[in-house]
DNA sequence: ACAATACGTCTTGTATACAAGATGATTTTA
DNA sequence: TAAAATCATCTTGTATACAAGACGTATTGT
């Protein structure tokens, strides 16, 4: 536990609390508030916001501080179309690799996800579809695409709040999955690449949704 | 000039180092040796190598150095299969928006190639190259895609360093990338695709070739 | 009244001192 | 002699002090 270097455990707090919302997008933070905050000196806070930068999840303004990132709705597409588009090209590689073992894998973690669904025990869902992708992408055998699509997988989970606690976006999911796996379990490229294309395609629509659903609230939000 | 963070700097610097290969793979180096080299404090070498970490140019190890990264050829040969996977979806992408001006741009580009080839200028070859794939990972009109495709080139660049200098591995390049060239004029998909394809598959058996060579030369120096 | 300048404050940038883990050689002990 | 423990040293990890740039506000001069 205390083997940690902080600088770690500072990156991983904030991580956590810029992707779950916890910190909104655009919220103005400095060195100094966060090393208040956690009670810890300056240098590592440094680090992990360097890290944190870098790694496009927030944006240092040189000598006053930063921002959490905040994408435009255009950058927000073409984030989830990019992160798609790739996992189709690695879920086609996945078919070609993927053992007994790994397809058990995704099968138990499709029943747990049907039994949270039922259960209603939404909070577990996202953990459960980072799981469902990771084997994927582990299956695929490059460490290039594991890396870049955990990347991609990070930042899209960050815009996708309003979404992740509503049964019906997940009993969406939960189908798409359905269909990528049995495309895996009949190693099947082409009926893969078509299950993931169709998965982006509601996740696409479903982002519009909620899209639009916030520029509505904001525009009232303008009236008043 | 000294308006530039020290940190940048250290950064470039070390980075076009590792590139280059003045600093082979495999170099073990520490914060004060960068320091002292430079005539700068350990911060801003920590936070330039903390970067470099990321950018997975050097490998960390906790409390004991860093590394500079020296990848297997099997990862050498993951890392070039997935970036140019990923290139021809991005080119694909480029034949549909690409516009008359990035063409003309590309065609100039070859231009200065062939002369640079015709007066044996081979050292201005590998900024060209990285200025042809740029002008396509533009026009994909992705700022995600082009994101991973410039990190994708800058780690392979790392790795072709026996390739730069011979005039034969030029031409070869050069003629793929007329014939990209030529299907993005010509804005036809599957062309594109397949001559990306094609430039795939000869920069890898290059690749081989070198890797092949030097396990025989680590060979004959063992044998010393 | 308005513009320019000076100043105060907030922020990151950089240097440095000290803490603490890791490693390897040396010494001690069986 | 061999194994274990100790210690010296090298390295990063962390805190802190001070420098310097940026920005807004007040003040001063016209």
């Amino acid at each position: 536990m205390e083997n940690i270097p902080l600088k770690e455990k500072v990156y991983k707090t904030l991580r956590y609390d810029i992707l779950t919302g916890k910190i909104p997008g655009g919220t103005r933070i400095t060195e100094s508030s966060i090393a208040n905050r956690l009670n810890v000196s300056r240098t590592p806070v440094r680090e992990a916001l360097q890290r944190l930068t870098q790694e496009k999840l927030i944006i240092s303004l040189p000598r006053a501080g930063y921002i959490i990132e905040d994408m435009s709705n255009d950058d927000i597409q073409d984030l989830f179309s990019a992160r798609f588009d790739i996992e189709a090209l690695v879920t086609c590689k996945a078919a070609e690799y993927i053992t007994q073992d790994e397809l058990e894998m995704m099968a138990k973690n499709l029943e747990k996800a049907k039994a949270c669904i039922k259960a209603n025990d939404l909070k577990k869902m996202t953990s459960l579809d980072i799981e469902f992708h990771s084997i994927i992408y582990k299956a695929s055998r490059s460490k290039t695409f594991f890396r870049i699509c955990k990347n991609l997988s990070d930042l899209t989970m960050k815009y996708r709040h309003g979404l992740n606690l509503r049964a019906d976006i997940w009993n969406v999911a939960i189908e798409n999955h359905m269909a990528i796996y049995e495309a895996l379990l009949a190693k099947d490229k082409d009926k893969a690449a078509r299950a993931v294309a169709l998965h982006a395609e509601q996740v696409k629509s479903q982002l519009l949704d909620i899209m639009k659903k916030v520029r509505s609230d904001s525009f009232f939000l303008e009236e008043i």
